[in-house]
DNA sequence: GTCTATAAGGTGATAGAC
DNA sequence: GTCTATCACCTTATAGAC
């Protein structure tokens, strides 16, 4: 039924993404949250067991997404137009998460590596990879595709200081990963 | 004359780049450096004035090797070639200061950031790229650009999971690393 | 749901003895 | 150069009133 009488646990979500992307997760404290809602810590404690808690929500909806795109993959043949759908299917995400999750995820990167989240993460990532590389392929070929998936997010972040819009942003990055993605050999 | 009695300057320099690699530097604490080194805390103190002072005399000799890569570039014409030969160079520099600092500087970018010494990498960061990029050059091909130094850095710490060794590490990052400064257009 | 109050412990940094 | 002792401050987290 959804009856919550508050809004609170939703303001805090989006206050915390806020400034673990501008300050990063390690130099946010729940004080900083709870002042910038204007309500104490403990109401933040009310709603999160802890803050890790808090960066758990945050990244939960995400993983599920790419699991998607990591079984739908492994239920192909492993061919070349297979990857390049892997990629788009990828960007669709990280489009639809907008670019406020992929900055904190980027920015938090080695924090998140220490707490039990990241550790699912790098497990989700490292799937994703894994359906995007060739067995048997050449390392600089192995090192392409890690990058392609990066050329995602770099797409963005890396962009920032460039007057430029988002729309112009995606495509870039997208052109640049399905590049990356084509063999070093057949070029 | 160089006259130290000991060498407790440099091992503190060694442990603090070994843990603040390993646990990041925000969640490395001087207690756990000195610590390390069966001293006290007073005593890195003698030696460092603060926590950012050992992160500064870290990355100092870094910085200095990238300022002369970017001053050689500015005397000589803006030309493919040219741009080839910084990313050769940046390449080369970073494997003298060896992979520990390279991933040292990946891992603890977001940390940096906050500090004075990171505005400082950022600003040199910023200067390898604009003699790295063509003016007037498409989104796409300015975000190469951006891509290619930054595949330098991915080829040793995106490949740290992989059974092969440094040299081929740094040849395929190498290789990845020139052809993205390739313009889109021309290939 | 939100509050006050507090526990328990860590942090960077300094003073001054040896 | 290194030590002990300490300062001032911050942190995450909890107990219990309203």
């Amino acid at each position: 039924m959804d009856e919550r009488r508050t809004d609170t646990r939703d303001r805090i979500r989006a206050v915390a993404l806020e400034l673990f992307t501008t300050r990063g997760y390690e130099r946010t404290s729940l004080r900083e949250i709870a002042e910038h809602l204007g309500v104490t810590k403990a109401a933040v404690y009310y709603h999160f067991k802890s803050k890790e808690d808090i960066v758990g929500a945050l990244v939960g909806d995400f993983l599920r997404d790419v699991e998607a795109i990591v079984s739908w993959a492994r239920d192909r043949e492993p061919t070349l137009e297979t990857r390049r759908e892997v990629i788009r299917r990828y960007a669709a995400v990280l489009r639809s998460r907008g670019a406020a999750m992929l900055l904190f995820l980027q920015q938090n990167e080695p924090a998140l590596q220490h707490l039990p989240v990241g550790a699912r993460l790098e497990e989700r990532k490292r799937a994703l990879v894994r359906v995007l590389t060739v067995p048997g392929a050449s390392l600089t070929d192995q090192l392409r595709s890690r990058m392609s998936v990066f050329a995602l997010h770099a797409g963005i972040f890396m962009t920032q200081d460039l007057a430029v819009t988002d729309e112009e942003r995606w495509d870039a990055a997208l052109h640049t990963a399905l590049d990356l993605l084509t063999p070093d050999e057949s070029r």
